[in-house]
RNA sequence: CGGGGCGUAGCGCAGUCCGGUAGCGCGCUUGGUUUGGGACCAAGAGGUCCCGGGUUCGAAUCCCGGCGCCCCGACCA
């Protein structure tokens, strides 16, 4: 089984180590078709996780779940142009069906913007049928040419938000409600710290007027995005003729927004957290977040120790911790502990005679050190330590980042940067494609966001750090997934 | 699509240069002894050597042609 080949160390060839804990960890598997992978139990129920704690944060800010069509008809996606351009070159098709050629060609979705707002222009009459706040849980399908297991895969499973507004104010103040709820989610379950702002033109979604996005600072140094929010203006409306009565009796489009993330996220989560042993998953979000192994030589001991250890259970398990006795016999605790491990649990119990006579579990942190714990304290205790795991990982995460930004470099620092360790350089911008591109050509770096306030730099910058004219704004660039 | 690597048991590999009838480790099955950081003994099961041609008495091995996967680049969440 691959779960026991060793695992190559992050220094020695970094994406070498990311598909060996995700086999280690039996998250994903290849799957016969090029491209595509196989989201294993224990990979799915990351997602499942996330999607639940997704799922509750996007009902309390008013949006309900749909399901729209996996097929969209092929002159759908032509009707906006950019956003046709853009998709097109990814896309599949399907021309046959029941054995016929069909009348018209269908594309697997590759976003639904378009066939949304096809029937949004069904359902919004009046501003009084506005505000529209829609979400679905799907997979898409974006034809690429190189694919990684989490990050970039053919098929692949996402939320995508699609929302209506009467003013292109609120649409935009929602394409930012959302980035907020991303970030939140990202930061308080993830345990990946972000940093949010706009795409540059370039990096822009293809249809949308303004992106905006979270960006994640992996172990590599590479930037991952991990969440993109779109205001699209009126640019889906006025392809699909989605018009509303305003309140004064005129005619108006609506103003639309878009957003998702995606079980890329689970690829975020692994390289933010994880080590040379296997998977770190942050506990919120960890399938198992306490595994109790026993320990004993004889059968009276056997007895006692197993006795112990299902109580443990139990409590543990009333206490809303997800919790598993490994109980396997002709299985070395140690052998356990490393399976475990490698496997990302955050916190093992071991529970032996010793500890049995004395009322206490060894307690082992993922990554860290052991000690005592009373039987009688696990409930609270395990409550409390997988609480202060979650938080050290995020602010480990966030020293790591830190250290790895530069803030107010200089052309040739910006160079020598991303030629050397890589991370975040934070410099001034022009904001002009020349620049842009040249920085790209130059260094594989690219814009990731101009950050939001709470992250530019004091003071600002004055310089764009390649032409050496005046800023219109301060960028974060890095090499990115 | 370019560059690099690889394809032999479930997994990791050796064997390929120099052709001779397929091997090692781990895992798996059965039995026994073990169990506080990757247990041991014994007996087993398991193979279209990526595919198709060719050379040869004989091909995992040599020749020709395909296919697939991984890594690095160009496209992207």
């Amino acid at each position: 089984m691959s779960s026991e080949q060793a695992i190559t160390t992050r220094a020695t060839d970094f994406s070498a180590w990311y598909n060996d804990v995700v086999m280690r960890a039996e998250l994903a598997d290849y799957s016969p078709v090029r491209g595509c992978m196989v989201i294993r139990p224990r990979g799915y129920r990351i997602w499942e996780l996330m999607q639940q704690a997704l799922d509750g944060m996007f009902k309390e800010t008013g949006h309900e779940n749909a399901y729209f069509p996996l097929f969209i008809p092929q002159s759908f996606l032509a009707k906006e142009a950019d956003h046709v351009e853009g998709f097109a070159p990814q896309t599949a098709v399907v021309t046959r069906g029941g054995g016929k050629e069909l009348e018209e060609p269908l594309v697997v979705r590759p976003t639904s913007e378009t066939i949304i707002y096809a029937m949004l222009s069904k359902w919004i009459q009046s501003y009084r049928d506005l505000p529209v706040l829609l979400n679905q849980w799907c997979n898409i399908v974006r034809w690429e040419m190189r694919t990684r297991l989490f990050l970039r895969t053919t098929e692949f499973l996402w939320q995508e938000g699609h929302t209506a507004h009467a003013t292109g104010e609120e649409a935009e103040a929602e394409a930012r409600t959302i980035l907020g709820v991303y970030r939140r989610f990202m930061e308080e379950w993830i345990a990946m710290p972000v940093i949010t702002g706009v795409k540059t033109d370039a990096e822009r979604f293809a249809g949308a007027v303004r992106t905006y996005a979270c960006e994640a600072l992996m172990q590599d140094n590479r930037a991952l995005q991990a969440g993109t929010s779109h205001f699209l203006g009126q640019n889906f409306a006025k392809a699909f003729e989605t018009k509303y009565q305003t309140a004064a009796g005129g005619l108006d489009y609506v103003w639309s927004t878009s957003w998702g993330v995606s079980t890329r996220l689970i690829g975020g989560l692994i390289m933010t957290h994880s080590d040379d042993v296997g998977l770190v998953c942050p506990p919120r979000l960890a399938p198992v977040q306490v595994v109790i192994v026993p320990i004993f030589k004889t059968d009276t001991e056997r007895d006692a120790v197993l006795q112990t250890a299902r109580g443990v259970l139990e409590s543990l398990k009333k206490g809303g911790v997800r919790v598993v006795l490994d109980h396997r016999e002709g299985m070395k605790p140690g052998a356990k502990y490393y399976e475990w491990e490698g496997r990302g649990v955050p916190v093992r119990l071991e529970i032996g005679p010793r500890d049995v006579s004395q009322g206490q579990t060894m307690l082992a942190k993922r990554g860290g050190s052991k000690s005592p714990m009373r039987i009688g304290e696990l409930e609270v205790g395990i409550r409390a330590t997988l609480d202060t795991m979650q938080n050290e990982l995020l602010a480990a995460a966030k020293t790591r980042r830190e250290q790895n930004s530069v803030r107010g470099v200089s052309r040739q620092q910006l160079i020598d940067l991303m030629e050397g360790p890589g991370g975040f350089a934070y410099g001034g911008f022009c904001g002009g494609e020349k620049c842009e591109t040249a920085i790209k050509d130059a260094t594989k770096a690219t814009v990731r966001v101009l950050p939001d306030p709470e992250f530019r730099s004091q003071p600002a910058p004055t310089r764009c750090v390649w032409c050496d004219q005046p800023a219109t704004t301060e960028a974060v660039w890095a090499k990115a997934y």
